[in-house]
DNA sequence: TTGATATAGTATGTGTAGCAACTAAATGGG
DNA sequence: CCCATTTAGTTGCTACACATACTATATCAA
């Protein structure tokens, strides 16, 4: 075959994947928030005193960098963490009042960034794709 | 709007790239070649004698990333550098005999990981993913 | 009740991504 | 010809991904 490596389709949707990572992160940067410390915001924003474990479940990531993560925004006060009275291994995650608040600035830019990074593409577009990557996930998983 | 976690087309496309690095990572493990610095060797195989600045370019990222790989592929005896003798800052990647000798048991794998990936997909939908991608990535430039 | 096993989270190490500040070499204008 | 600017590459920093090995707690079974 001996394809070129701009042939390789996983290689253009990690450069896709690297430029918008770093749009976000500059995007997320004057509200002291890294991209994957904004995703377990916007989880905790939906419904907060998850466990790390649920976070890590929920993000697919490991539990390692949930961890991390999650010492982070502490360190930032967006969040504290309390041991679960019932098991006393797991700590829940709560949001702070700043935690709560920073949700009214942050999620604007969350969306805004979606509309840009889906402009121009039809809702068939957005459809398809999420199948493709879908079908992609699967052929990997089995 | 408050999109959810889920309504987000990035974060999608995030997960997926981070199972197929994390898939073809352990593929390459056994070559003792990070996915990243299999990048590199691709384009070396092409052609060799690039300069760091020349494989920055081709690949999109940062020169400090390349210059890290290229020092890795080195200690692993895969490449080797050369000052450039026309400009004395540049310095030319170079595969060495074990580097060359890499090339066939690795694109096979890479070969195989492709086929793996796009299993059940048809030439229109890879054709489209490149296309939509390619928009996401002007989205973000402009 | 106790001992094996499973689970939640932490610590550590490697590889990757990109920014900022730096060194050394090249280049171009006065 | 020399100084300012640009360019190639390195070093240091922060954040992320993931593997392995560890501690502490929970649970189940004999």
């Amino acid at each position: 075959m001996n394809l070129r490596v701009e042939d390789y389709i996983s290689i253009k949707l990690h450069q896709t994947d690297l430029k918008l990572t770093s749009e976000i992160k500059s995007r997320l940067q004057p509200y002291n928030l890294a991209p994957e410390q904004n995703l377990v915001m916007m989880l905790l924003w939906e419904k907060d005193g998850l466990t790390q474990n649920q976070l890590s479940e929920k993000l697919g990531k490991d539990k390692t960098n949930i961890a991390r993560m999650v010492v982070n925004l502490e360190g930032k006060g967006f969040i504290e963490r309390k041991f679960c009275p019932r098991d006393r291994r797991s700590l829940e995650v709560y949001l702070t009042e700043d935690g709560r608040k920073l949700k009214e600035e942050v999620v604007p830019v969350s969306e805004a960034f979606n509309a840009d990074v889906t402009e121009g593409l039809s809702k068939q577009d957005l459809e398809h794709l999420d199948q493709v990557l879908t079908k992609i996930l699967n052929n990997i998983k089995g």
